[in-house]
This record gives C-alpha cells, structure tokens and sequence, in this order.
DNA sequence: GTTGAGCGTT
C-alpha cells in the first residue's frame, strides 16, 4: 500500500537530515578563524581612558590639569603625583575621560603643547593592576647579558 | 628657593 510508503518516508526523513547535518558540521569551511586573544606588541596594555601627563611644570596641580582637559570631554579622575616626602609635584599625573574618544581627542590635542611654560608629554596610561607595581615597559635593549 | 625623564594611590 501507498500508506506504508508515505509513513516510512515520513519516519525516514529526519534520519537523512540528521545524517547529512553530521556530516556537514564534520566539514568547516576553509575559513580561517582569527585567534583568540592578539595583543598588538607595539601598543602595550592601556587604559583608553585615562593618560598619562608628564612633562608638568612644578606648580601645576590638578586644578589646573582638570581646567585644561575639561574643554575636550567630561574629565572624571585628575591625579597629580606628589612626593610622600617634600609634598612637591612630581611632575607628572593622569587624567582620565568618561570615554576613550575624548581621551583620544584630549591627548592628541594637547600632547606637546605648552602649560605653565613646559610642554605637555601625553600618553595613555597603562593599566594598573591594584595590590601590584606597574608594568613599564622598557625600550628593546641592545645586550642581554641574562 | 635648586632639577626635567618618567607611569599612581585610595
């Protein structure tokens, strides 16, 4: 009978579509898949949101900072570096953005321009793990003597 | 009272 037909081709199917998804997930496109993680080795790990000012003149101090950074983007933390010590500035500090972009846009445009009489050294500020000393990472010697 | 490359605390 024709029913017999009908039921087994209906029973039969899905076995064929299973079979042939099998083997179609057996076989990935040629597609290359990037790796996982990729670091850029001549970008180290940073924050996009805060930079690193060096360069500050010695009577600088955050109030100055914020009052320079604050026309290119909403500044939300202002750090000077001051000696435990003698209490003066170091001379350098970090200035962070409510977002990378205006980070961006803050240090290339004020990086190299003059305040108080000394030019500005912007970059971005490396990520600082808490609990652990900074990672600075160190210009390619020319000897390695380990 | 000085000096000038740099990457930090809560």
């Amino acid at each position: 009978m024709a029913l017999l037909e009908l039921l087994s081709r209906l029973r039969l199917a899905p076995l064929h579509y299973h079979l042939r998804r099998s083997l179609s997930a057996a076989a990935p496109p040629p597609h290359e898949p990037p790796p996982p993680h990729h670091a850029p080795p001549s970008q180290p790990a940073s924050n996009k949101h805060k930079l690193f000012v060096a360069g500050l003149s010695w009577s600088a101090d955050e109030r100055s900072l914020t009052d320079a950074f604050s026309s290119f983007g909403t500044v939300t933390e202002v750090r000077i570096m001051y000696d435990k010590n003698s209490g003066r500035s170091r001379g350098f500090g970090f200035v962070q953005f409510s977002n990378n972009y205006e980070a961006k846009c803050a240090k290339d445009a004020m990086d190299g321009k003059v305040m108080l009489g000394r030019a500005l050294r912007i970059s971005f500020a490396l990520d600082k793990v808490r609990g652990g000393p900074v990672i600075v990472p160190r210009l390619p010697t020319a000897k390695q003597d380990d």
